[in-house]
DNA sequence: TGAACCATGTAAATAGTTACATGATTAA
DNA sequence: TTAATCATGTAACTATTTACATGGTTCA
């Protein structure tokens, strides 16, 4: 249930068409929650039904022509809520994971090539997630409450993807020249 | 389209029903790829369809019966296309993320709650996993490639729990007391 | 005028979740 | 003999993906 709070907070940051949302889940919000056109327009239609959002007013509303939405106060009450709703956390999914597992399994043909791939890919993720927090997380700059807001879901995008290329790269490693098993690294005590 | 392999990988480490596999898929294979009972009944009947299964000969194949599947060599050879067929790695979709962005917007309400919440059940897993490669891959010892492989993949569970209490306990931190902003950490290099 | 692009949408298929139904076996 | 549990399944709903359709604008 978390794309209809992702397009109410995109149009909270700025009231936008279905198209432009689209891009902007391209970039930005989808980063961490991505999204087609056809659901960003189904769901824009759902929630102009339900009263959180409404088009702004136009002259010439017909096919074919932009519709710019914007969040009503019900939108904003919504929203306001589920940020603080419990949610647990989902199970991991990844189908890499899953493809080493059944490798196992088959006999392990050979996945280095994939590995690769993936690991040049994560790494490129990295470099924009560190370029981005360069542009508008300079150190040493007073910052408000919402930009440590926003810096710490960029920190966590970038904790993610090194955390990838680490695994990668030391899984590239082992299975390439294997010693005494992978590397153990201590797991973290509480401060 | 990773459920069917899913399931074909576990049938092949043993025949099972529809419901051995479910509880396999809430621990082993389950902590990489999850699914209800009702998915799995009802792929398994698609794989059957498929000729990629079978269901081994019973005495009394009625409603209610227990009923084990096998693997057939179609089923073997598909999952071992499918380990080396190129797939991208997906996109970031995480609602925690997404909710810190949306309480960035509407004005940051407490999360501090949710966020302990979320920090205290990553920790639980990562003890699990780790009590996993305790039992499972004590240090100095032989291990086969099919091992080794099994190894790195519990690795990259360990350390996707081990980023998710770090990054909550940081992110805890600087919404608790500010400083100049999120601790930074170098960006790895290659070797 | 036609190619490229902007913009909104429909349709169909696949994937995943939630709720419920039904029969078989076992043990109090 | 009834309650609990094992086991398989149906139905309906929600979410996501892929393919296609349609009209408007701009510019060569």
């Amino acid at each position: 249930m978390s794309l209809p709070h992702a397009i109410l907070t995109a149009l909270l940051e700025k009231p936008s068409s279905g198209l432009e949302l689209t891009r902007r889940f391209d970039r930005s919000i989808g980063y961490f929650w991505s999204a087609t056109h056809q659901q960003i327009y189904r769901e824009l239609g759902k929630l102009e039904q339900a009263g959180h959002i409404r088009a702004l007013p136009s002259d010439q509303p017909a096919r074919g022509q932009k519709k710019d939405y914007e969040v009503l106060p019900a939108g904003l009450q919504e929203l306001t809520s589920w940020v603080t709703r419990p949610e647990d956390p989902r199970q991991i999914r990844d189908p890499l994971l899953l493809r080493l597992r059944a490798a196992a399994v088959v006999g392990g043909p050979d996945m280095e090539a994939e590995l690769v791939r993936h690991l040049e890919l994560h790494r490129a993720q990295l470099e924009d997630y560190l370029a981005f927090e360069q542009r508008d997380f300079p150190p040493g700059r007073r910052i408000t409450r919402q930009d440590r807001l926003r810096h710490v879901v960029l920190r966590g995008g970038i904790e993610l993807e090194t955390f990838w290329t680490k695994w990668l790269t030391d899984t590239l490693a082992e299975l390439r020249d294997p010693e005494d098993g992978p590397t153990r690294h201590a797991a973290p005590d509480g401060p």
